[in-house]
DNA sequence: GTCTATACTACGATAGAC
DNA sequence: GTCTATCGTAGTATAGAC
């Protein structure tokens, strides 16, 4: 194949989000990433032991740009915080696919990856904080916000502009306050 | 392997119900459910031409039984239909592991199946009713209790009951109004 | 650090016997 | 209507050459 890069083990992450971003969490698979950046498939496992470590380190990216997506929205608002918050979790998840089905999911419970683990705390930490430490308050938004972006990740506002969507998403996690 | 079904149709329809609760879609295979059902690999293509036509078929079944579940939750509680109707959701959907990804799986969009096409209707007429014919408020209450479905099946409440879950679903949709 | 080649597994789907 | 047997495809992962 004959390819070489400079940093193939942040190639395999960009390339992921990629993959993430077209085809979702259930087409993502070690193998399409490789054909993706054209090298073999066994290149990527000399830099993540399993196809679970790729995935944990995607998670970590994504949970670190989704709390700096949130942190920049909230600087924005600051009289709206959690609403706009909510409006951009669901242009983050949108754009990349990557939401908390990837940053959570479940087939990545027993991969210790303490990047990972700071990064999603972090992210929880933050959201802790901009619902005012109200569990049920974080809890709702978070099923709006994610409910949101599901739909259209199914397919649901085909005809609506991301930018309507956000809206609508935010509108709807004010009137949960 | 020997075994001699009455109904093996309506066995692969029941035991895809059964996979999909215990593993998601993500699991879901018509090879999985023939080793379910102790019958061959080959047996599920005599009643259904391919994968996308059982799941069609468990489309249809879910939009139906979800439906139903819904309007005999909105008959309970007739001064709180919607927020009811979104709580009956999320117990649905948190049992069965079939709820909007999998009734309009981007999958089965180019499976012409007249069943599924009547009860998915049936199901968005319904649910629009209820909203009163406002699409947004539609979209909004999907998304809160699409929202606490995944949490659940994400694994974000493990320590709660569903009846909680429920009630905390149903008193988000009811704050939307 | 990447390649080629390969072993293994799993699934979708079909052919032909009964 | 179900079985056994099989093919094709795709993915995970490893071994060994370079």
């Amino acid at each position: 194949m004959g390819y070489h890069h400079g940093d193939l083990r942040a190639a395999l992450i960009r390339a992921s989000f990629e993959l993430l971003a077209e085809s979702g969490l259930s087409r993502f698979s070690v193998a399409a990433v490789a054909r993706r950046l054209k090298v073999s498939s066994a290149a990527p496992y000399r830099h993540f032991p399993d196809r679970a470590h790729l995935l944990s380190a995607v998670s970590a990216t994504a949970a670190h740009d989704l709390r700096e997506a949130m942190v920049a929205a909230v600087a924005r608002n600051p009289d709206d915080g959690l609403a706009a918050a909510a409006g951009a979790y669901v242009r983050y998840v949108v754009g990349t696919g990557a939401g908390i089905h990837v940053i959570f999911a479940a087939e990545l419970y027993e991969v210790a990856d303490d990047c990972r683990r700071d990064q999603t705390r972090a992210l929880m930490t933050t959201m802790l904080e901009l619902s005012g430490s109200d569990v049920r308050l974080l809890e709702a938004t978070l099923a709006v916000a994610h409910g949101y972006s599901s739909l259209v990740l199914e397919g649901f506002f085909t005809k609506d502009s991301v930018d309507d969507v956000v809206r609508r998403a935010a509108d709807a996690a004010r009137a949960l306050q």
